[in-house]
DNA sequence: CTGAAAGCGCTTACAG
DNA sequence: CTGAAAGCGCTTACAG
């Protein structure tokens, strides 16, 4: 309503300091065109005004909002169970801030829905670049912004279902060789691993990264598919622990099934790590909260903050990025993981 | 740069239907001005052309931005570990997605910086309202929305601290009473709590009726101070079991703090929950992923985001609303808390 | 019911 | 170095 009514404007910064508006825009933007003795003047008087830049007026007028959108899936429980979007939040906001970027946030319930509020930020031009996670093969939103260059996406996932849209990807080959490998030196012979789902680019990667490098060690390797929840983390366990041949190891996409897993494993008085070792694929608190702890690959989420705002802030000028990969992984040993038991 | 070149706007409109652009804007809006004809015309036209309005053109016309803004505090360490936010954003988001509304996001260091940001959104018209969490005594965001009506805040808070601001509170009273009553049923008679910082309104309140209660019990009651995180939440513990009298029961003012608080009892060979009995305020999945699984207050995060949505659309309409609170307090038992043992 | 015009608060060529 | 003017894409009184 009648909000904004009391707010200073240029030119009532103009009219204090006796010249023109566009004397006050280019003293404000440190742009050529007026003294230093006026633009001194100008941004004292604008500074003791309380002037800010409106922020519709200038997004108007030099087409730039100042926002990176983002919308994420509302319908998955794992939100809130799972840190990384909040961590990863926080680690490129901080960055964003330094150049008083924002987030802009929104929640749909399906692909459609999603669908829906990227077209309408494109047509109206709400946001100067977006950030796209949880790509599957096919995604449509990869096909939208491939025709739609003038607002860049940057699309974390492995490179090969963006598109030719710029990545940022999470190492997921060396992951896997430095899991299989430390499985192997231990003297595992017969790993398994729940995954996450098929759809997903780096699932797929995975998959056959693990599959290369057990038939290289010479392993015996059982692959499930699940869907990253509390209850497929369960069932996936439990079939794999009826198998005629058991596993001494299981491996696990994210945090919150391998931590089901190990509750199945107690359960069946099977012993964590003498019986069987557990690796959690992606650290967070959740896996130092267990007893035992919980071995995880980890990425480090705080460095990469900085990566992918450089990035972003490349697209949004129009520069050509190259695709690039994440801070690598690092492999936290704790107390999940340990020699197999002599058969 | 270029960007926008190829956007089609009203003027475009306009001329494919061969009407003025006040009229396409009368028929886009829903306004009256134009007959049936000529609204659908327009509409079909729009349509098929792909137009949608250019959000910064919008909110400088109607200085609304259809954003709600929040900012978080990126140093805490505990964004990522805690998974409030994430469940209330997605929670909000859901409602806020019915008209459109986007959250904002920003990441301050400190306090100042958070100011900085806030100031900055209500001289530049960025927010059509904010919401404000964690408030202390003496609030700086708190005073500064006081001087700036014409941008309505939601505090997150007891009222008591909000200086007069529209508020929604937990029902901390209501909260404690359930634990206190709970504990009390079930034999105990000396409890002790470790209480989130002193500085938060809703800690203050939580103290004040733990006092209450356990006096009106004739219960035993100590009370320590911490900072949320897991260090705080072992070093307190340790302090407590160390006591002369060892309270039979504790309850913490977070899920991650209970946790470390088993996990100190378990070292040092205290059963829980035959010699001691955990609480938890607050619950989520964490609580479910420890051996024993801990009982909780609940909150219902889930349907706390219509009603902020109703509270803010009604504030950014001008009206007057009053304080509210939440969705009441759960508490959710499980196996941390039992009878005490005979003495 | 319809169109021409002014305005929202900025920026940016374009003349002086 | 400086000012007057047009434009960004909408909305909204104001005349016809």
């Amino acid at each position: 309503m009648g909000s904004g009514k009391s707010k200073v404007t240029i030119t009532d910064v103009a009219r204090a300091a006796g010249v023109s508006s566009s004397a006050v825009s280019y003293a404000l933007n440190g742009k050529p065109g007026v003294s230093e003795q006026t633009r001194n003047k100008v941004l004292e008087i604008a500074d003791s005004m309380g002037w800010k830049p409106n922020s519709a007026a200038k997004a108007l007028s030099v087409a730039h909002t100042h926002t990176i959108g983002v919308v994420l899936n509302a319908s998955s429980t794992l939100l809130g169970v799972e840190p990384y979007f909040m961590e990863l939040f926080s680690s490129v906001g901080v960055e964003l801030e330094k150049e008083d970027y924002s987030l802009l946030l929104r929640f749909a319930h399906d692909d459609d829905e999603a669908l829906r509020v990227h077209r309408n930020w494109i047509a109206a031009g709400s946001v100067d670049a977006v950030m796209i996670f949880n790509v599957e093969i096919g995604d449509r939103r990869v096909e939208l912004y491939c025709q739609h260059p003038e607002v860049p996406a940057l699309v974390f996932s492995d490179a090969s279902v963006s598109g030719g849209l710029t990545t940022i990807s999470s190492n997921d080959a060396d992951g896997t060789r430095q899991i299989v490998k430390y499985l192997h030196d231990l003297g595992h012979t017969h790993i398994a691993r729940v995954a996450g789902p098929e759809r997903f680019g780096h699932t797929y990667l995975r998959d056959r990264v693990f599959s290369e490098e057990t038939t290289k060690y010479g392993m015996r390797y059982d692959c499930l598919h699940a869907d990253y929840t509390p209850q497929e983390g369960r069932d996936c366990t439990k079939r794999l622990l009826t198998l005629p041949q058991t596993p001494t190891a299981i491996v696990y996409d994210n945090d919150v099934m391998t931590i089901e897993g190990l509750h199945v494993a107690s359960a069946k008085g099977i012993n964590v790590p003498e019986d069987l070792s557990l690796i959690s694929w992606d650290d967070s608190y959740l896996c130092t909260v267990t007893e035992p702890r919980l071995t995880a690959l980890a990425r480090n989420i705080p460095a990469l903050g900085g990566q992918v705002v450089s990035m972003l802030y490349a697209l949004i000028d129009g520069e050509s990025v190259a695709n690039q990969f994440e801070p690598g992984y690092r492999l936290i040993t704790r107390e999940s993981t340990a020699v197999p038991r002599a058969e």
